[in-house]
DNA sequence: TTCGTAATAT
DNA sequence: AATATTACGA
């Protein structure tokens, strides 16, 4: 039932848990320039370990002449600043022609030396050596400039065409919905996709490096470094905020039917965006929309048009019940606010607003609307499992329409009754698609084990539980109809917008702290390497100007490792 | 670690 | 105005 070519991956692997991705680390070429032998085999080794395709020269020249040759494919370059013959600028700037992703590698702090690199287009500039964390995550930056590439130059097409212009804030979100279907824009809603995914492993990087900042000196700290050391923008940026995601009529319906499919008690923002199955929408939004719904202060974006009556108590907005044990996975109230019959109400209707429908309707009656139990909430890490089940199967698959659902139908099969149902009240799964994986659904709430085996089932099976990310910025609202359980007859098609394009993204981050070096056990030893806030290490990232096109279209067999110079008699 | 909630930020 | 982020208690 759950194998595929998972599987396999699955247990020829022995550092990443989960695998879904351990194909394309094995599409991934490395060149490591590096002329200190010690180092180098350390990073082959750990290179090699993810399963990277690793080269390594000695030389900067040797580099050189490789790259010019341009025989082998290269996707990342890995350089020591400091190379004995040739200036390491120099190699970056050829591999930048090359588009191939460069992380420079420094044993000192030299801010100076970093600022350049990334100022020249390099991608990350590393203190000491290779960390494995990044080693883990290599190839989301490979994949990640692809995509940008690849968006970059989508839309320079576009914009030849009739193409909308001006296209929102910046951000990229084209409308053709159609096209979505079409072969032609599967790779790019994949790549959207895909980027979105990378943007929140990344921040799921920075993230935890942040988080443990905290740790160590207190919060708050993260707001005095970003503040009181972001004198340039081009240093310090701690964690792009994501582009906005709309959360429109159809999305909004989305979730509620999934929160409803839950069942009170069992929204959780995890939980929920798993059954959303919409890849670019991120957990934090879940959460915050939850939140807002929680507290019945969600309205839906306006309709650019009238009915703008504000009326200046909330209604009942969230008369959270304070009481006593704090309640997880509440089911928000059944809100469908909807444009429906805002028909130009007359000029009295003052309070009516969005809340209409929902004074009568807050019991546990409609249908689903439960509205009862309370329960514990279990659930197992996310932050470090995340970027593995970043859903990348091939980094230029169309995983837009795919639909996983069947996998995870058998799960919960059993509740499938209770939910045709409710499909037949209209609620309808989006084209995306997939429906809603019944798992978890155990009635049993609260029990811990109960969640996580089904967690665990879920991730087995592979259904792709994508905890994909990040900016999904407008969803079409094509024709939605949306009948008071909130169920939606519409296509559900979304749009990404693009993140990045139009930010300046630089670095991710850095850190000037001094204290303790206190590393936790949490195996995040990985932390040192990326931020080692006494030694005043850093990282910083550059995203490099999208252009040219694709490296890494094929794959090569690239697994030997030369060493020295030797390589360039080699070819 | 995650969740929930409030407070902020953008 | 609507979302995203963060703080922080649990």
């Amino acid at each position: 039932m759950f194998e595929e070519e998972n599987s396999q991956t699955v247990e020829g692997m022995n550092n990443s848990m989960t695998a879904p991705y351990y194909d394309m680390r094995k599409d991934v070429c490395v060149m490591l320039v590096e002329h200190d032998k010690k180092c180098v085999t350390q990073m082959v080794d750990l290179l090699k370990s993810y399963s990277y395709k690793v080269m390594t020269v000695g030389r900067a020249s040797t580099a050189m002449k490789f790259l010019s040759k341009g025989k082998e494919k290269v996707d990342v370059m890995i350089v020591n600043v400091h190379l004995p013959d040739l200036d390491s600028f120099q190699l970056l700037s050829q591999a930048i022609a090359l588009d191939i992703v460069s992380l420079f590698i420094c044993d000192e702090h030299n801010e100076l030396l970093a600022n350049k690199a990334l100022n020249d287009g390099a991608y990350l500039y590393l203190k000491n050596s290779l960390d494995e964390t990044i080693v883990k995550y290599l190839w989301q930056f490979v994949l990640r400039e692809k995509i940008q590439r690849e968006k970059a130059r989508k839309k320079l097409e576009g914009n030849g065409d009739k193409m909308n212009v001006g296209d929102d804030d910046g951000i990229g979100n084209n409308n053709n919905v159609e096209d979505k279907e079409k072969a032609g824009e599967k790779n790019i809603s994949n790549a959207e996709e895909q980027i979105n995914n990378i943007y929140e492993a990344e921040n799921e990087v920075i993230s935890n490096e942040i988080y443990k900042l905290r740790r160590k000196r207190g919060r708050k700290i993260t707001k005095e470094i970003s503040e009181g050391e972001s004198q340039s923008n081009t240093i310090n940026e701690t964690v792009r905020r994501k582009a906005c995601t709309e959360w429109t009529v159809d999305l909004h319906a989305k979730f509620m039917k999934v929160v409803q499919q839950l069942g009170e008690g069992r929204c959780y923002p995890k939980e929920i965006r798993k059954v959303m199955n919409v890849p670019s929408l991120t957990k934090m939004q879940v959460s915050s929309h939850l939140q807002k719904c929680r507290s019945n202060n969600w309205r839906a974006p306006k309709e650019k048009k009238s009915c703008r009556q504000r009326s200046g108590q909330k209604f009942s907005s969230g008369y959270q019940q304070r009481s006593r044990f704090r309640k997880y996975g509440t089911m928000p109230h059944l809100q469908t606010n909807i444009p429906m019959q805002q028909q130009q109400r007359n000029p009295h209707q003052t309070q009516r607003d969005p809340e209409f429908l929902f004074p009568t309707l807050n019991t546990s009656n409609n249908f689903i609307r439960g509205e009862t139990l309370t329960l514990q909430h279990p659930d197992s890490s996310q932050l470090q499992v995340q970027p593995h089940y970043l859903r990348i199967d091939n980094p230029f698959n169309n995983l837009f329409l795919s639909d996983q659902s069947n996998a995870g139908d058998e799960l919960g099969q059993q509740y499938g009754s209770l939910f045709e149902m409710l499909d037949l009240q209209g609620l309808q799964d989006p084209i995306i698609g997939s429906t809603n994986y019944r798992f978890g659904q155990t009635f049993n709430i609260g029990d811990h084990h109960t969640q996580n085996d089904n967690n665990l089932d879920l991730n087995a099976a592979h259904v792709t539980t994508y905890l994909g990310s990040a900016i999904m910025s407008g969803t079409n609202m094509g024709n939605a109809i949306i009948d008071e359980l909130g169920a939606v007859n519409a296509n559900f098609k979304q749009y990404i917008g693009d993140p990045n394009m139009s930010d300046p993204s630089n670095i991710i981050a850095t850190s000037h702290a001094g204290d303790t070096k206190g590393s936790d056990s949490t195996e995040r030893k990985n932390c040192d390497a990326y931020f080692d806030y006494n030694n005043k290490d850093y990282l910083f990232q550059n995203l490099g100007p999208p252009s040219a096109n694709l490296p890494n279209e094929h794959v090569r067999k690239f697994d030997q490792v030369y060493y020295d110079d030797q390589v360039s008699a080699s070819i």
